[in-house]
DNA sequence: ACAAAAGTGTTTAATTTACACCCATGT
DNA sequence: ACATGGGTGTAAATTAAACACTTTTGT
């Protein structure tokens, strides 16, 4: 699960078995292969990730593994499987993980897989083949858990950012508003941003100021002792 | 992992492969098996539960999936999968559950398998086979940070308990001394036990009042929007 | 001058924390 | 009568929630 943020919605990356394969049934799946047999399970996780998007060092964490031997029965995902498996009825179990990445960094470099990969809002997603839609709910519930406890948000927005992007950030994982105000104060409290001594220009508004995550500073905090963070 | 307490300790049950085959040096292992081509994880993790313990119809939930390809190179763990694998260094990806029973029910249901299967304080263990330490760290912290939001210490609590039994089956999943009073006030409002007419008999001071977990009315408050549960 | 988003404080309610003594029972 | 764990309340501090207007920029 590779999830985006453009400043307004939460984007998933599907790529297009279509383009992969012709005569199959063109449809977005979740991004994924096998494992290979010197590879432990993140290490397979960075590569395809980095076949795909081209993108390293990013944020990645295992999320649920989905074994149900039905996963690979459904009529229409046959074609597919033949044209791409070796063995194509072969049972395969799914270990999950998800990735956060900044839409922006990534639309600046586009790999080659770009023609068959496609961002999709989350929200617009209804169908997927196999069992990937359980998945997909799967990642989202423990994207979720994990904001809560973590603050993860980063990773999806750009290096520089402002703290309304954040906030929105957060709406569009929470599928809730949230008090401008209280959210800002509950930020900056954690002390783990630095004010930038820079700001939004061009914009027919009072310019934002940006902020910075201090990633050194919340690894001192999660140290030594605890740091609280809750939505 | 099956976790267990006694009032006092959390307890972990492990196996003994020493009594599941002659030859092979005597070392506790976590329980396991291989999955069946047509089970899916969950009924292969209630499976393999029922097998040891005879026990169903409890709490079991997946944590994580660990496949390094070195977990079963050990030179010490080489004997073993000899004796016990048609392949012996054959890949095995784990996918790990984690398991809450009442020791006192268990202890009266032992299944044939007793003889090499040993409850161990959790705390006690310091050596594993494979990467067995790596996937019980894992496991405590999935159980910590679900103890915290969800209230499934009462699987490992017996049917009917005192506040101080289950005071003291949090201090133990956290290891650390909780106030008496506060955990009182904050396990009551919660308004998932129901009080009995109860009381302890025999015991050498104050008779403590028994309780009992209300599962209905707690699914209803999580139905019914939101069941808020912090340590 | 106006539109548009940024930024700012205060009051109230709810929750959390710290803390010490009396109670009911068996021996 | 005494030893043992059970059971109880209050005050202070902290945190969360609700809420509306002024500021800065571009057009």
């Amino acid at each position: 699960m590779i999830f985006g943020f453009n400043g307004d919605q939460i984007y998933v990356l599907l790529i297009d078995r279509e383009n992969q394969l012709k005569n199959v049934i063109s449809e977005y799946a979740l991004p994924g292969n096998l494992i290979r047999d010197d590879e432990n399970l993140d290490m397979a996780a960075e590569r395809v990730l980095k076949e795909l998007t081209g993108l390293s060092v990013i944020y990645l964490e295992q999320f649920g593994a989905f074994g149900d031997p039905d996963r690979i029965k459904k009529k229409e995902d046959q074609p597919w499987l033949k044209a791409v498996r070796s063995i194509p009825n072969a049972r395969v179990i799914t270990v999950g993980y998800y990735s956060l990445i900044r839409m922006s960094d990534y639309e600046l470099n586009p790999s080659s897989f770009a023609k068959n990969a496609k961002w999709m809002p989350l929200n617009s997603i209804k169908k997927l083949p196999f069992d990937h839609l359980k998945i997909l709910n799967s990642s989202i519930e423990f994207l979720r858990s994990n904001t809560k406890i973590k603050p993860i948000g980063f990773n999806l927005l750009p290096e520089k950012f402002t703290l309304n992007q954040m906030l929105k950030l957060y709406e569009a994982i929470f599928n809730k508003k949230i008090d401008n105000r209280n959210f800002r104060r509950k930020i900056i409290n954690l002390n783990i941003l630095d004010k930038l001594e820079e700001k939004q220009s061009g914009v027919a508004h009072k310019p934002a100021n940006y902020y910075k995550f201090n990633k050194k500073r919340y690894e001192t905090y999660l140290e030594s002792g605890f740091f609280k963070f809750e939505f």
